[in-house]
DNA sequence: GCCAACGTTGGC
DNA sequence: GCCAACGTTGGC
């Protein structure tokens, strides 16, 4: 029998953090599309956070190199990381000539739109929360595309998202 | 456009 | 294995 998924064992769903320049594919991208494959990331960290994740996980997503930066809504894995089709085609811009069709090296999961907030959560918003200041996007020089948020640093996203929507 | 903070590459 | 050079990321 096959290995059960992490999310067939029944495990608390883990939250994430993806980052996109709008200028290549946002939310508005997103929320037209409906789901999309996430190609393209090229940061072995980043790619093993991806390989953990569980169908229905849900992602917070941000806008990075943007007029403005920080969480624009919320995104769900719609299905876990499976070889990256790019990385074989020698026109895209992600293609790697390293990589071999039997042992791919890098991956993509398939992410759904959820929401757009009516209003982002900025940078200094997030900045601004105590109950973020783990958080891995807020720490010095942290690049990661793809990163974990815990349950409670979810939650508080969601917070500000409500309360800013307010102001 | 600037530049700090990375991650990767490759010579040794 | 070291580390300088290089390329990239991303806030500002």
């Amino acid at each position: 029998m096959a290995e059960k998924s992490s999310a067939q064992k029944n495990e608390t769903p883990h939250h994430w953090l993806m980052k996109s320049e709008p200028s290549v594919y946002g939310i508005a991208n997103l929320s037209r599309d409906r789901h999309t494959m996430w190609e393209g990331v090229r940061n072995y960290q980043a790619r093993n956070f991806m390989r953990e994740m569980s169908v229905g996980d849900r992602v917070l997503f941000y806008h990075s190199n943007a007029d403005v930066v920080g969480v624009v809504g919320v995104a769900k894995v719609r299905m876990a990381a499976k070889s990256d089709p790019t990385q074989f085609d020698a026109r895209s811009e992600y293609f790697d000539a390293g990589a071999k069709k039997d042992d791919p090296r890098w991956s993509a999961v398939e992410v759904e739109f959820e929401s757009k907030f009516a209003v982002a959560v900025t940078l200094d918003d997030l900045r601004g929360d105590h109950a973020l200041a783990s958080m891995m996007i807020l720490r010095k020089g942290n690049r990661l595309s793809v990163t974990p948020v815990t349950a409670g640093e979810f939650a508080a996203v969601m917070k500000l998202a409500r309360s800013v929507a307010k102001k």
